[in-house]
DNA sequence: GCAAAAGTGTTCTCCTTACACCCATGA
DNA sequence: TCATGGGTGTAAGGAGAACACTTTTGC
């Protein structure tokens, strides 16, 4: 027995189709979440995750490069499906379902390009106001997902600039999973990898001896990013 | 600035809902994959995933498990969301975001119960027939991500029966990840987890010895679900 | 008694961990 | 010269991998 779809596809409702950024930064202390203001008749000014509508000519990685570049002129940004989120309550004023994506991005990077359409900043973790929907379900889920993928890959580069120190990629990495970690382990694990390029430069004015600088090998990660490694020590997460 | 919210609900273009299932089941050598036969104009007698729309009322969680429900009769399936799917052009008939779920059955459970308003079939992950739109994409993603799921986490069981041999276990693994794996390593890697409970009773009629039952600690499994385990030789995946 | 699958133990190696000292520099 | 953070080496313990023989029982 066949389905009849052409019938169906006449006869069923529609449905908001939106999307959903949660936007990591790190400001070389603490992990970082950027919010805009959003003005809703009941719930005036409420902070919310960057988002915006599907548009019918456009995929969901189209869409939520665009909503990000909207947002920030920024374009390469790691950005990566979470979840889809389609309670039909979550938006008390009409029904819609949600893609929420997961963008690093990082703190510098964006603090020149920040459009002045939006009343954006960014909050520390541990601070978030209250957000708007089921946006706090979207953040706890993506700082879980961060969590797993940093333990994973040395995914933490994106949060950085392009030229980064080892001592600043571990703070990042303590930020992201609130725990110490031994820096002789840490940078051995890192650069076992190869995944890193030494340069000849060294970070000035942060500490007095200066720490050399790295990039990534663009290439070698590219080829190696579904290589699972652990980025961690036994006991955490 | 503020977003003006609602009259962005107004003038936005709706977009019709569905959901794929990418079922895997076990019948004791092989993995597979059910589908069942969709006639569309175009494409008659297609394969496809089985597939449904979401409804107004209907959270997606609920509106996998009615589907699922709807072909197998089975509740109380394993049950993950797994990507959403939204190409302009991945529908040709409307413009349809699907949201992919994957959900593990073992094959003996549907048998009993399959629904015989669906021409429905397990195929061998081998001989695949050609998917009706994106399925194929959605299978390849679900493979792979099964292959994760089950090589940190004992997640297999979803594929068994309730009680199960070691040895089945096995193969069930090695069928997932394509690969032959050393039995004495396997059981004690994971009856070091504690998770397995030893029946009294002995698989009858497939080896003489016969192995023993096991059925799985389910309180103890749901508590360590999240923890992290290496189910596989680093050689593989 | 033999074929076929079940079940179990040990050694070696490598990765992970824990831990402490010297280095370079700016003030 | 001293304070601050950067950078490196090593020894001990544990987990993973490789590997072979004994057990059970249906035929």
């Amino acid at each position: 027995m066949l389905i009849d779809m052409l019938h169906q596809y006449q006869t069923q409702t529609k449905c908001l189709v939106a999307l959903d950024s949660i936007i990591f930064g790190f400001d070389g202390h603490e992990l970082k979440l950027l919010l805009v203001k959003r003005g809703i008749e009941d719930e005036h000014h409420t902070w919310s995750l960057m988002g915006g509508w599907v548009q019918p000519e456009e995929s969901l990685e189209q869409a939520s490069n665009r909503i990000l570049f909207e947002l920030t002129s920024l374009t390469d940004i790691y950005l990566e499906q979470l979840h889809t989120f389609g309670n039909p309550m979550r938006d008390p004023v009409e029904r819609t379902v949600s893609v929420a994506y997961f963008a690093l991005i990082n703190v510098e990077d964006y603090d020149h390009k920040i459009s002045k359409n939006f009343e954006a900043q960014w909050f520390s973790m541990q601070e978030l106001p209250q957000l708007l929907f089921d946006h706090s379900a979207m953040v706890e889920m993506a700082i879980e997902h961060l969590r797993y993928k940093a333990s994973q890959h040395p995914i933490g580069f994106e949060l950085l600039p392009e030229k980064f120190t080892i001592p600043q990629l571990q703070k990042l990495y303590e930020a992201i999973f609130g725990a110490e970690l031994d820096k002789r382990n840490f940078s051995r694990k890192l650069l076992s990898t190869h995944l890193l390029v030494k340069l000849d430069e060294k970070q000035k004015g942060f500490s007095k001896k200066g720490a050399f600088y790295y990039r990534i090998n663009e290439e070698k990660y590219k080829k190696q990013f579904n290589t699972f490694l652990n980025f961690l020590p036994n006991g955490i997460a």
